[in-house]
DNA sequence: ACAAAAGTTGAGGAACGTTCTCCACTTGTT
DNA sequence: AACAAGTGGAGAACGTTCCTCAACTTTTGT
């Protein structure tokens, strides 16, 4: 079972860039739920004509976002390299939001978006142990109050990430305020108040695919 | 043009009050986003009794959570005699976060859905006063950072009911550790970062509106 | 230059969801 | 009893998205 792909014909590769190109930018503008009509539309090219390259959302968010998503966690690894493991932590933060910010369908799918795409996953199991890394520096150097765990990072991103979204058309800049405010309240300080029972990362998986679009029925009597 | 209400058949008033009790329930569970449909079924009743008694949303809206919306204003009014402004404001917050994460359809009123409910606008207009004087107090008794603004406190609403929104099936109570968290972020301290241009009122107003379901069609080639 | 292979197109069928009307029917009131 | 008041819920009208397919066009190899 060789699976040599045979080259597409030059009209067709040329439209496969253009789909190609054309998803990344409708992504990054309307995330995931946008259609392969949309899609179709701006690549210049009928709807049948990316059914029959991207038989799925998945097959064509493969292609278009693996560079983004390496470059996340690139960030990433990045972050280790800082002075101080505080630094590194807010580094991380502020370029995986800024990044959220730029790209919607990054943020769908980083906030657990129902598919299952091999990069990301991949890319998740890069980021993870990073960033546990980076909280037991922060904890050791005192910079991060005792009681944060790596689960709170998720929800600090996705309240970021949330703000970044809505406030995109009025004030694009403004998350990383609430971003700071969340820095903030981070760090170690006598009146700092009690956050209660933690996380487990089994809650925050579960919680990430809630807040995706998704199915929401809830049964009725 | 007197506007003399004649009473309604025992059988209808019944009906009226099953009705006002279902859509409580059905938008405290579901949001704004629940349909008449649901309604009726949970009243027991069909769906043109529904419409014939409520012919808008607004319409049943305002009824049913006039009280909640009361209750809302008057907790606000309360934070005003607390020792502190910041005692006041934090229970003002834990209060109001504890009622969106209760009922989503005030969740969804409070942070902005594209609906003109009179009761409403009465409660923010009772609201807006006394945070404003909370917060020049805290500002006053320096418990609270210098730039943060009266502005910021719907945004943070908007991010902790977000959570508690999402986390209701998972853990209902998680909300209270975010807000803890951005309560921590909002009293002064020596290493705070910069927050940058805050928000105007005007703008907390589009991004509100931004934040609910409706519209949002971008254009298109 | 031509024919076979490869590729393209977009109207439209199927599935789903929401809003709201309408009139044959039931119930309450006097 | 008789009239007014109220009810129910199927279904019309509309909107959205997903995806197929048969008629057509372009490329490529000879």
């Amino acid at each position: 079972m060789t699976d040599v792909e045979r080259p597409l014909r030059r009209d067709a590769e040329l439209n496969r860039q253009r789909i190609i190109e054309a998803a990344r930018v409708v992504y990054a503008e309307r995330g995931l739920a946008a259609t392969f009509d949309d899609i179709a539309h701006r690549a210049g090219v009928g709807i049948g004509t990316v059914y029959r390259r991207f038989p799925t959302k998945e097959a064509l968010l493969e292609v278009a976002l693996e560079e983004l998503l390496e470059r996340h966690a690139r960030s990433a690894e990045e972050a280790l390299r800082a002075p101080t493991a505080w630094a590194g932590l807010t580094a991380f933060l502020r370029e995986a939001a800024e990044m959220h910010a730029a790209d919607r369908g990054l943020r769908d799918i980083a906030l657990g978006a129902e598919i299952d795409l091999r990069h990301f996953t991949r890319m998740r199991d890069r980021v993870l142990p990073v960033l546990e890394q980076l909280i037991d520096r922060a904890h050791a150097e005192g910079s991060l109050r005792p009681d944060v765990t790596v689960e709170d990072l998720p929800l600090v991103m996705m309240m970021v990430s949330e703000v970044a979204h809505h406030s995109q058309a009025i004030r694009p800049d403004i998350y990383g305020r609430y971003l700071q405010l969340l820095l903030d309240g981070l760090r170690p300080a006598p009146d700092n108040g009690a956050l209660g029972q933690p996380l487990t990362s089994d809650d925050v998986e579960a919680l990430a695919r809630e807040w995706m679009p998704g199915r929401h029925r809830a049964s009725r009597a």
